[in-house]
DNA sequence: TTGAAAACCTACCTTTTAATAGGTAGACTT
DNA sequence: AAGTCTACCTATTAAAAGGTAGGTTTTCAA
């Protein structure tokens, strides 16, 4: 794998675990195996680092979920599987969202990153509204629900769960908090 | 106000803004006029400050919440009342819950600070599980609902609302999503 | 195979940060 | 009056962090 792939994995896996002021250059240049330097070689400013990362997050995470939502049938087995892309991070008990470590420090970082944050959650959102749209179309969902605030419902449910996975929560939990979630719909 | 309490009040708001790591003593010194030894004086390492703003953020919130579901007849009026503990940040556009900043650098915690933080959260859950349990005998919720399951719900839903809240949700939002919870309890 | 660009290096610099040492003024105690 | 405590101060240290300058090695295409 090239250098700077590598350099970005790490810089995601550390924020999503430390926060992006929680680890420095040396950190991973320790773990790449290259001097502190040459990171710099890659991403000059870290500032630009933590943007380009979380654009890959953003895109990767992106795809994972667009794919959770093809080829199943119906509308619940879309939001098991929906669910699972959250139930991975979960399990691993020291990671959370990136989009969550970015959240944090608001008013210090630069619009650019804010506006990718604010655009992934706002895409993944619409990804659930239509989706519960057309299973009422297809009497697989509730008609008393409004679409777009149990979208959001379900956004907010399973970010919050990320964090009660970090706070003695367990994959049961996380399981039969689905279980309710479907039962509702 | 003693000094020492400024300090607290003052690491409480900057975590809860830019986390443990987005602040430094030279910040708050400036802000209460005093020199940054004097803040050693008050709490030699950085650590026990943030264990004991901690502390008092939590109680401050408990005692918000526990405030919050007495002296209200029904359970929906509870939870409104629940809801509004959670509102007051979601508003505030730079702040989320400092338990969220907490959580993210997991490993690099000592084990005295994430307990409190998991004590807490689990506290806030059984408040809501016996709210939703007393609700069922009242007949004043939903029998299908499993008490245990909709109490995590609930509480992931309102954490991760603060996340939506820096990112553009509006206060239009959170109220829709109350409402929408509340149809379906 | 050779020349240029890419990738990495050593060696610094600067700033920020947590933390400590040692001292002082004023209040309170005995 | 003498001693002691509280709450602050100045000054300094040591480490960590982001970042830069300039040289060396590696890669790869003409």
């Amino acid at each position: 794998m090239k250098t700077r792939e590598k350099i970005l994995d790490l810089a995601i896996e550390l924020t999503q675990k430390h926060g992006d002021l929680g680890w420095s250059y040396e950190d991973i240049s320790e773990k790449i195996g290259i001097r502190k330097a040459s990171i710099h070689y890659h991403f000059p400013k870290k500032e630009q680092l933590i943007l380009e990362a979380t654009r890959l997050y953003i895109i990767r995470a992106t795809k994972k979920i667009e794919e959770s939502l093809i080829e199943k049938k119906n509308v619940k087995e879309k939001l098991i599987s929906f669910s699972d892309c959250y139930r991975s991070v979960f399990c691993q008990k020291d990671k959370l969202c990136l989009c969550i470590a970015i959240s944090q420090n608001y008013s210090a970082k630069d619009s650019a990153l804010l506006k990718l944050v604010e655009d992934f959650f706002q895409h993944i959102h619409h990804l659930l509204y239509v989706l519960l749209s057309e299973g009422q179309t297809s009497e697989e969902v509730n008609k008393k629900i409004k679409p777009k605030n149990m979208a959001t419902m379900i956004l907010a449910l399973f970010q919050g769960l990320l964090i009660l996975g970090e706070n003695g929560w367990k994959e049961k939990d996380f399981e039969e908090t689905l279980e309710q979630l479907l039962n509702i719909i």
